[in-house]
DNA sequence: AACACGGTTGACCATCTAGTCAAGATTGTT
DNA sequence: AACAATCTTGACTAGATGGTCAACCGTGTT
């Protein structure tokens, strides 16, 4: 019997606190070590569980990433789907760019735990990305090859204008490891100056 | 007593084959399930070998995985180092994009190799990182800079330009899996229209 | 042919890991 | 206080996994 995934019963006090404790440590972990260099009793001892207790309140390893990755996918796509094909172009994409970076600054073990699923080959991903992403991301290239069609933006790839924005934006969260050992122990945000350049970037690539 | 550190040692034919294999094999598995979640059986498998005859090559599955990556690290930095102080800056900063993307095409594994070791934190890569890496990237962005004030060169941070770079150009390799799912069926090549689209964007960026 | 060395493997072991279970501790309600 | 429902855990199991080992096979050299 599944124990979170019944929608109907209420949840008790103890419940949601733990289920948030788990899950919080769970994108710790997982976001770190991947799904299959994750262990449970990792997972217990980052949350300050013992094992069994874990699984009291969620079916296993495998639920508990599928809980992560699904509150995770929800979120993600709102920046992409807030552009609006009414909006100035320039206005609209600035405005994409600068939400993704943000969302790369504020939540980065989300990013990675992300990223770790797509470099695998995104086997848990599959379906929702062939499904939902996709729709998502033709309709928005057709809104951008459209407004470059008005003379309204650059003439440029639109699918790739939203790679190199999921590219630029993201490196700073999945790649923050690297920075970091870059720049030296100096560098204490390994943000610190992206938007700035971000902006530079885009503003120039757009115009 | 290691076995394929000792470097005075020659190889025999089959010891050269079997070795070149194996890494192949590994190569293939480590950069798709990552260190942890790649077992010595399924590299021997991909080798088409026994798990102890692999381990009659190397000393453990850990000495596989340090041969890939300080194999990976010898030449991944050579079309930085190959920037020229010398030469014009954007050609010089061009040939290193171009470098790197055509990397990212022809050895998507090694890419995918490094990036679950950074976004996993670079346990294993931190005292390269530190030393080689940062030494080198250091040095050219020393040599971007100068050409910026020398007004060569748009002023920008040139750390963020070596970061734009490498996520831009890796992007193809690393998130393969999200480009072909997005992309649909139909795609093939995911490298598809990067190189021109690389050239706009940074033909832009540096005039 | 005989020898030595390199190469190969089935069987095995210790450890790790996901998951179970029954018994006990806590909590909320009356 | 007493009861039931929820919550917690030590001890356990089955299977996976990294690594070992002794014995056997193959090949080239004399």
């Amino acid at each position: 019997m599944s124990k979170t995934t019944s929608p109907s019963k209420p949840q008790t006090r103890i419940q949601k606190r733990n289920i948030m404790i788990i899950l919080d440590a769970a994108l710790d972990v997982f976001s770190t070590y991947g799904f299959r260099g994750t262990t449970l009793d990792q997972i217990a001892r980052q949350a300050g569980l013992s094992k069994p207790n874990v699984l009291y309140y969620f079916d296993g390893k495998e639920a508990i990433h599928l809980a992560l990755l699904s509150q995770l996918l929800e979120t993600w796509l709102d920046p992409l789907r807030a552009i609006d094909p009414q909006g100035d172009p320039k206005t609209e994409l600035m405005r994409y760019i600068r939400h993704k970076l943000q969302m790369s600054r504020d939540f980065p073990r989300e990013s990675r735990l992300f990223a770790n699923e797509i470099v695998q080959g995104a086997p848990r991903m599959e379906a929702f990305l062939k499904r939902d992403l996709r729709d998502l991301v033709d309709e928005k290239a057709s809104v951008i090859q459209a407004w470059m069609e008005e003379g309204k933006l650059t003439r440029l790839d639109p699918f790739h204008l939203i790679f190199s924005i999921w590219a630029l934006t993201q490196h700073y969260a999945d790649f923050e490891a690297q920075i970091r050992l870059v720049r030296g122990p100096n560098i204490v945000q390994p943000h610190d100056g992206s938007e700035d350049f971000l902006d530079q970037v885009f503003q120039k690539l757009l115009t």
